[in-house]
Order: C-alpha cells, then sequence, then structure tokens
DNA sequence: TCTGGGGTCCTAGGACCC
DNA sequence: TCTGGGGTCCTAGGACCC
C-alpha cells in the first residue's frame, strides 16, 4: 500500500466501527443430551470426558450445585446419587451432527463464518450496521432454538476480544436476552472494569497469576497496559489481548480453514496395560484413526512420533513410578500410507517400551504435513503409489464410511482388547444412525 | 478403584552456514 | 599468534484454547 492510499484511509473521519459476533451454544454437550430426553429438563446433567473419567459438561443446574468442570467423576459420586444427576458419556457423533446443524442455520444470517470451535463461531457481522444488531442477535437466537433446539449466547464487540468478552457478560447475566451488543453500550470502561482478568479470553491460570501480582485484576487494567511492558514481561500474545480490548484489531476472522499441522489420536485405556502385544493393538488403532484423518484432508506426513505413559496420579512411587517416554522419526518421503505408519509407529513403540510398568496412556502424533498435490518425491526410492492412486487404502476408506468406522481394519489393531475406553452411559446416535433414531409413541 | 483429548502459537537455545 | 557476526532452521518447552 501506497503511503498516499494509507494516508486517506487514516483520514476518513467516521471510520464504520467494526462488528464481530461470538456465538456460543450454551453447556453444549448437556444440551445435546437434553434434546433427545425432555424429560431431563430441570435435572442435573453431567457429561464426561473420555473413558469416563472426569465432568467436560454440565448443566446450568449441575452448576448451581456446584459440580466444577473437569472434576473426577468418582469425586461426586454423593451429589449426583443424591441430586439425580443424569450422567451421559460423551457422543461425539450426536454433538458433531448437531453442532453442524447450528452453524448451518448460522450462515443464513451472515455467509462470513469462522466455525472456531464445536460449539462456538464468530460471525462478521460488516455489512450489516443498518439492522438494529441487539434485535439481529435475538432473531438469531430464536432461529437457532427454534430450528435446532439448541440454547445459544451471542456477544458482539469490535474485536474478537471484545465479542468473547461481551459473550462471557450475556451469559452471566440474564437481563441481556441471550445477546450482548458492547459497541451499543454507554460505559464500555465501567463494563471492562467488572470483568476478571481470568476471564479474558487468551489469558489462563498462569498468566492471571502474574498479572494478578502486578496489580492487573480486570479486563479494564489490562486494557490500559502499556503494550511495549506487556510484551517485554510476556509475549505478543498478551499485548495483542490487550490492544484487542482497547478495539484495535489484531486477531483476524479465519473463514478458511488452514490446513492441519498436526494430528494427534491418543487415549487413556480402559484398564492399565503392561504387555506389549495390546499397546501395539491401541497404537496400530491410533495410527489408523489419524492415517484416515490424513487422507480425508489430503495431506501426507512427514513426521511421526508415539509415545506411551503411565499414571501420573500413582500412589506408590516406589512399586509403580512414573515412566513416561517418545519418540519420533523423519519419513524418507511423506506418506498417508496406514500400513506404513504403523510399522513406523511399532518400531518407535520397541525403543520406548519398558516392561514391568503399567500403562495408562498412549499415543501417536502425525506431523510435517503437506498436501498431497504439493509432495516431493525421494529421488532414490522406488516410485509408490499413494493417497489418492492408492486402490487399497481409497477401498478402506470407502467402505468404512458406508458400512461404519472400523468395519475394515489391519490385523494389527486387534479385535478389542483392554486398551478401548470405557463409555458406559452413552446415548444413541439420534441423529446420524438409522437404528439408533428416536422412536415416538 | 476411579483424574480427557486435540489443537495452536511463541520463544529460547543449539547447530549450522557463510 | 590473532579466531566475528549475522542469519536460518530445528526442537523442546511453555503458555493458551475448547
Amino acid at each position: 500500500m501506497s503511503f498516499g492510499v494509507w494516508l486517506l484511509m487514516s483520514s476518513i473521519p467516521f471510520e464504520q466501527q467494526r462488528a464481530i459476533a461470538l456465538v456460543d451454544c450454551n453447556n453444549f454437550y448437556a444440551s445435546c443430551e437434553r434434546l433427545f430426553q425432555p424429560q431431563l429438563s430441570n435435572r442435573p446433567i453431567v457429561v464426561l470426558s473420555n473413558n469416563d473419567g472426569c465432568i467436560v459438561a454440565r448443566s446450568n443446574e449441575a452448576k448451581a450445585l456446584g459440580i466444577g468442570m473437569g472434576t473426577p467423576l468418582f469425586k461426586v459420586k454423593d451429589e449426583i446419587k443424591k441430586y439425580r444427576i443424569a450422567v451421559f458419556s460423551s457422543n461425539y457423533t450426536l454433538y458433531g451432527d448437531l453442532s453442524k446443524r447450528v452453524m448451518d442455520t448460522l450462515k443464513t444470517f451472515t455467509p462470513n463464518v469462522e466455525v472456531y470451535s464445536i460449539d462456538e463461531s464468530f460471525l462478521d457481522l460488516a455489512g450489516f450496521e443498518h439492522h438494529n444488531l441487539q434485535q439481529y442477535g435475538e432473531v438469531m437466537r430464536k432461529t437457532v432454538m427454534q430450528w435446532t433446539g439448541i440454547p445459544v449466547s451471542i456477544g458482539i464487540g469490535s474485536t474478537k476480544t471484545l465479542a468473547k468478552t461481551a459473550n462471557h457478560l450475556s451469559k452471566k447475566s440474564p437481563t441481556h436476552n441471550g445477546v450482548l451488543n458492547l459497541n451499543a453500550v454507554h460505559d464500555l470502561t465501567a463494563v471492562l472494569e467488572s470483568v476478571a482478568i481470568q476471564d479474558v479470553w487468551g489469558i489462563g491460570r498462569r498468566w492471571s497469576d502474574r498479572l494478578h501480582q502486578m496489580g492487573i485484576h480486570t479486563a479494564r487494567q489490562l486494557r490500559d497496559a502499556d503494550t511495549n511492558d506487556l510484551k517485554k514481561r510476556f509475549n505478543v500474545i498478551l499485548a495483542r489481548t490487550s490492544q484487542e480490548l482497547r478495539g484495535i484489531p489484531c486477531i483476524e476472522l479465519e473463514e478458511e480453514q488452514p490446513d492441519r499441522q498436526q494430528i494427534i489420536s491418543s487415549r487413556s485405556f480402559g484398564e492399565r496395560i503392561e504387555q506389549i502385544h495390546p499397546l501395539q493393538q491401541a497404537l496400530s488403532h491410533f495410527v489408523s484413526r489419524a492415517a484416515a484423518k490424513l487422507r480425508k484432508q489430503h495431506l501426507q506426513a512427514r513426521h511421526i512420533s508415539v509415545f506411551i505413559q503411565t499414571s501420573p496420579h500413582s500412589k506408590d512411587p516406589v512399586t509403580d513410578p512414573y515412566y513416561k517416554n517418545s519418540q519420533s522419526t523423519r519419513l524418507s518421503t511423506p506418506s498417508d500410507n496406514t500400513g506404513e505408519l504403523i510399522q513406523h509407529a511399532l518400531q518407535l513403540l520397541e525403543q520406548i517400551y519398558q516392561p514391568g510398568h503399567r500403562y495408562l496412556r498412549a499415543g501417536i502424533m502425525l506431523s510435517d504435513l503437506t498436501p498431497y498435490a504439493q509432495r516431493q518425491g525421494d529421488l532414490f526410492a522406488p516410485v509408490v503409489q499413494k493417497s489418492d492412486n492408492n486402490p487399497l487404502m481409497q477401498a478402506l476408506d470407502n467402505i468404512n464410511q458406508k458400512m461404519g468406522v472400523g468395519t475394515l481394519r489391519y490385523a494389527s489393531e486387534g479385535f478389542g482388547g483392554h486398551w478401548q475406553m470405557r463409555q458406559s452411559r452413552k446415548s444413541p446416535r439420534y441423529t446420524t444412525r438409522w437404528d439408533e433414531l428416536a422412536v415416538v409413541r
């Protein structure tokens, strides 16, 4: 951009304030479960992490009972009985499908949508200034509820961080009708003063502790802190957050999903594993899942790593010491071939496996990913057909897509051993399986 | 007894190059 | 005998997010 053009743009006196909305599904997993079991409408609900380990979602009733996010299930057993809390294993097939319905609904309100996570989207409302954004948000909210049955909250601000803040506030206070537009409030400073520093997007435990020590306790104080000082004492990320609170956009909307940089597949086991054989099966399974994901995105991996670990919560460090290790290797040429990647993974496992430990968790990571279309061959290796041209991988993916994940698999994955995770309270896949549809009498 | 999984970005420091 | 300085790439680790 030439200097003249820059001058011209920056001198436009009444530049339109940007408007970004953050739409967030309320207690998303709990809301999904409730949708198909309306008899639970006033009962507390919690949804568990993989392996039924800890609580990752709570309905408002469960929150009101003081059930904390991330609490291990066994610690709240009494409360669950006492208050008849409904408990579900996580059902990602169901949540993923309902998420897509919500996002599709939102896309009818503006074409510029960044799906930020399974239950959140940023919407660019530029060009909607002639609307009353408060009302527009309320219509959005009503429509999503009517079309999908999922309640959402909406926050609007001139940057992503302010939109996040608005969303946080809209949930806290019922007077906003689930929609809060910070662009329209009279005293933004007072509003930001009411937001605790740890509730600002991008400020986690560590940083909020350090900020408190520096005397910065609220969003307003972070907004007014010296940018260079923040950059020096923390890093540019925090400096950007401060700028965003000032209304200076530093984090752009990303409508196009960038290519993945890594794909991880890992799990805690249903039972502890000591032998190498079930570990081999589990890792083969993890590689299969990751490789399928890789092919779905038309990527190939150049780097693979394997990790295994015992429980960090072991009671006796002498008989049951904590052990974790990982090993990785660089492939001579990028691959998306499940069989080839399994071979590498199992070789890496040999290098780090130590007998005598009770392993709790293992996983693999594929990284250094490049699009298949841009692959570079190995000058000295025989030409191997991969991905799109590989009929075996194609057939594998096609069959598994039609008949269900895991229908066709590598023998090294075995047939379901102890390593498989516990999911004792999973609801049906109401919206994606014919044989699990809800029945109306 | 029982404590998730999958991502991103940034920085510091070492190896290496010219 | 005297032995620089600037740059890039890679990796590990730390912080964050949902």
